[in-house]
DNA sequence: TTTGTTGCAAAGGGTTTGCAGGAGA
DNA sequence: TCTCCTGCAAACCCTTTGCAACAAA
């Protein structure tokens, strides 16, 4: 009962955080978790099934989660905000494919050489940093 | 004359790129080109001496520059547009700082190996990426 | 004169807030 | 029962659009 025990995880981490254990909430990490790509608020709630919830209600939750780390919040240049599900609270890097949409995790950061580079060159004390990646997906970019 | 030279420069690229020349752009450049960090649009026209234009105006021709990559848009998490002049047209990324808000660009582009080696690790074709920097600047950072 | 630009006002649309009713614990 | 949550509607506010007046060329 794979599906039994990753519910009740997931209304453990709920409940640990302080959280109530409510249908919307369980609906919002459940299409999260699901979700091959980053998702806006009306894409979250239009694949809710046989469960409806209201915009605020969705942001709100979606505003808690991201304060404990859970979700990660993009925004690109179409200024909407689109969310997904971080399975690791490690630092890592999203690879988005531009032809079917689907995102994947890179776990890690491969970066350290590069942002050293970049800090001898602007004299910067670089503490943070923010990477988007586009991309093909093995599927598409295979002819 | 060093101003009169810069001036005539700035016409000369928009008349070249087909625009006519307007108290109103040559405004937003001058606003953009001596800022040192990244502007809203109300922080543009704030920073207009002598000169107020319409938010309106603003945005259009930011948009067209920014389609000849005069300009770079950002947008962060407060969702606000942000636009920042690129003295070079080739890749850069821009690093800003967290405490006074200065940024400056990183000419060039240190991540090639880090590229390579997410590429390897997800299995897709990176054909384009964004990266913001955040950190201290030289001067924040003394001490 | 021709045609691109500007400015005003209004529309648009994603996100947030207020508040009363509802439901976890 | 006691709070926390939800949903509705309205408010927000940055950005865009429409259109008539204006000005560069």
């Amino acid at each position: 009962m794979v599906h039994r025990n990753t519910n009740a995880v997931r209304d453990a981490a709920l409940r640990g955080a302080g959280f109530r254990v409510t249908p919307q909430r369980q609906a919002i990490i459940r299409v999260l978790e699901t979700s091959d790509r980053p998702l806006s608020v009306e894409e979250i709630i239009s694949r809710m099934k046989g469960y409806r919830s209201g915009v605020p209600t969705v942001y709100r939750n979606l505003q808690q989660f991201a304060e404990h780390g859970w979700v990660e919040t993009l925004v690109g240049p179409d200024q909407i905000m689109r969310f997904v599900w971080c399975s690791t609270s490690k630092h890592h890097h999203h690879v988005q494919c531009e032809q079917c949409g689907r995102a994947v995790e890179v776990e890690g950061c491969a970066l350290k050489r590069a942002l050293e580079a970049m800090e001898a060159k602007s004299g910067f004390r670089i503490t943070r940093h923010q990477l988007q990646l586009f991309g093909l997906c093995p599927e598409c970019k295979g002819e």
